[in-house]
DNA sequence: ACGCGGATTGTGAACGTTCACAGAAGGCCG
DNA sequence: CGGCCTTCTGTGAACGTTCACAATCCGCGT
């Protein structure tokens, strides 16, 4: 219950001046050993510990050795480990983390945002919603660096790490064409997330590509979570007019597509790679990334510039990995002509 | 590059005193809506935003709204959930949270906690590693409030939330037991961390209870990862006097497992359920407990202590629930008496 | 005895904010 | 018209620390 005991309790325990006890603690040389001694002992004695908040108040000058991490959900597995790999590049460098869930909701987003930045966060590692961003200017300029990662934020013009979507969905549209899927499905989760979109313009450059025709009926957009993509599956395979073979635009899509059963009986190629796909009946084949390699690399980004880079924003695209397990293969039974049975 | 505007700048844009700007970015009432009109006027003019760590710092009687949230690994789904749950319930209470993993390193433990401590959180959500904990006591008088989940911390009375580990097991393994299984093996994480030694209790407890003696060759600790657990369940499954199940002690060792393909041949019941354990062949059985209820609980109970709740420490023991899928049966071909065939 | 340099320690101000209180208008009442 | 209350605004100190500089002490050369 006591209040936390300050330098002033140190110094007059120690009887030395608060000054003194300052420079102890910040383990400064010039200070006799003989001093040193005694003031450490109070400090044990007292249980002090240093309040690095009245500290970066005081030598603003420098930074608060603070990061933010802002992210769609932490609960997403390919967030945790984006985040778990930007913790451990903080923590490496003695920074702090502080994490925030958007939900892909920009409110929250800004929300977050502007709290962390009011906490004088010295970067931000974000993951950005889809919303407008025009709030961001101000504190852009004010020292609080920026790093996005997965996605590029609209309208903000600083450093973005993500992989190549559009050439990873190609890939794997053109390994289900390749194998002779002429009615491939489209499932993704909100156009307005950046992934998502690429992701859908690289399924339909491949579809055209091969001289056919997007078909609206095989496009679902604003898939949220397993749950949606395994009813809207579900639907389409029940459908009167079915795909051969459906790609999907993430993890929890690809997930609720296992769940429906759409593995079995139609081509399925996921992006993200899970845990557990090369297990299932069939194995899963997809478009892998490492979310461990991007929060690595969006954290060394942003503390290269919290160490004063100040070069233009820079743009590093990763590559994704194709993983052939054999889901994508056209299964007994399916339509193998490019003229779809209407009404089966 | 310009420093960011203080209460100051915006007073001199607006021609009033320092107090009037707090005033009003604060919200109170009592100052002269034109006035206010001038004031919000210049902040939008400057992009000022009020710097927290200041604000904290002066009104010191009151809290920093923030809070600590120390796992053992963020990446771990199981942990990742906990801490969504954790951020979301602070989020409503307009509370930030710094988030550390510890790796089950007692020293990286401290390091995360005193940096939390030093940075004046509130109160700390704790995974705690199994390490000693006596530079804890320090602060934990001095009202930064602490409760434990998953695990108690051993030399720390606080609030705990965890899973009745032992019954959860028991159940485990009866289940095996009754579909004639005799020699089950115990597979586990390091002992040291409290559930998997409650885990293996049980463990023991229910094999002792059936009449049935503990085999130490079939006992494995300090499984760290799925890649680790399957290398052992390889090695168990080869070797002279194999088991006819396994119970596993966590989400990634049963992974392992199912790495290892013991479920195709063996009986497998793991603790925690996971994504896809319903879509294998055969289908995983596993003791299931909810991350999000636990993460949840602690923080409301922690939200408590910090609004001044000072009873006792409590202890708060949520049920798990088995989910029997199948894995946990005799397969053909397995020995079936009770006495094990040896060196076989 | 005096002054000088180096080592050690202390002093006052400052960081950006809020608290406690004091001052300045203006209105109302007797 | 004086007094007093109300409403609004400003002043100085404080939170816990560090920065810049001043003060003290000691030994030593001249």
């Amino acid at each position: 219950m006591a209040a936390r005991p300050t330098m002033k309790d140190v110094a007059k325990a120690a009887g030395v001046s608060l000054m003194t006890v300052s420079r102890v603690v910040a383990g400064e040389a010039g200070v006799a050993p003989q001093t040193a001694a005694r003031v450490e002992e109070a400090i044990r004695g007292l249980g002090y510990q240093r309040n690095d908040i009245a500290r970066n108040l005081r030598r603003k000058a420098q930074d608060s050795r603070t990061i933010g991490l802002v992210v769609d959900d932490l609960a997403n597995p390919f967030f945790s480990a984006l985040a778990r790999s930007v913790e451990d590049e903080a923590y490496r460098r003695g920074f702090l983390v502080l994490v925030g869930s958007t939900n892909d909701d920009p409110r929250r987003e800004r929300d977050v945002v502007s709290a962390f930045s009011a906490r004088q966060v010295d970067g931000l590692v974000l993951v950005p919603t889809g919303g407008n961003r025009a709030f961001f200017r101000a504190q852009m300029t004010r020292g609080v660096k920026v790093v996005c990662v997965d996605r590029p934020a609209t309208g903000l013009d600083v450093d973005c790490i993500a992989v190549d979507n559009r050439a990873g969905t190609a890939t794997a549209v053109r390994h289900l064409l390749d194998r002779g899927h002429t009615r491939i499905a489209y499932l993704g989760d909100r156009q307005e997330i950046w992934t998502q979109n690429e992701r859908f313009v690289g399924y339909t450059e491949a579809i055209t590509k091969a001289r056919l025709e997007v078909d609206p009926v095989l496009i679902r957009h604003g898939l949220r979570g397993h749950r949606q993509a395994a009813a809207a599956i579900g639907e389409m395979m029940a459908g009167p007019n079915p795909p051969t073979a459906f790609f999907s635009g993430n993890d929890l899509i690809t997930l609720g597509a296992v769940e429906a059963g759409a593995s079995r009986r139609f081509g399925l190629v996921g992006f993200d790679d899970f845990v557990l796909a090369d297990k299932l009946d069939p194995p899963i084949s997809v478009v892998s990334q490492d979310p461990a390699a991007l929060g690595r690399t969006a954290a060394q980004l942003l503390f290269g510039r919290i160490d004063g880079d100040d070069a233009a924003p820079r743009s590093v695209v990763l590559a994704t990995r194709f993983i052939d397990r054999g889901s994508g293969g056209m299964a007994a039974g399916m339509a193998a002509g490019s003229t779809p049975v209407r009404g089966g």
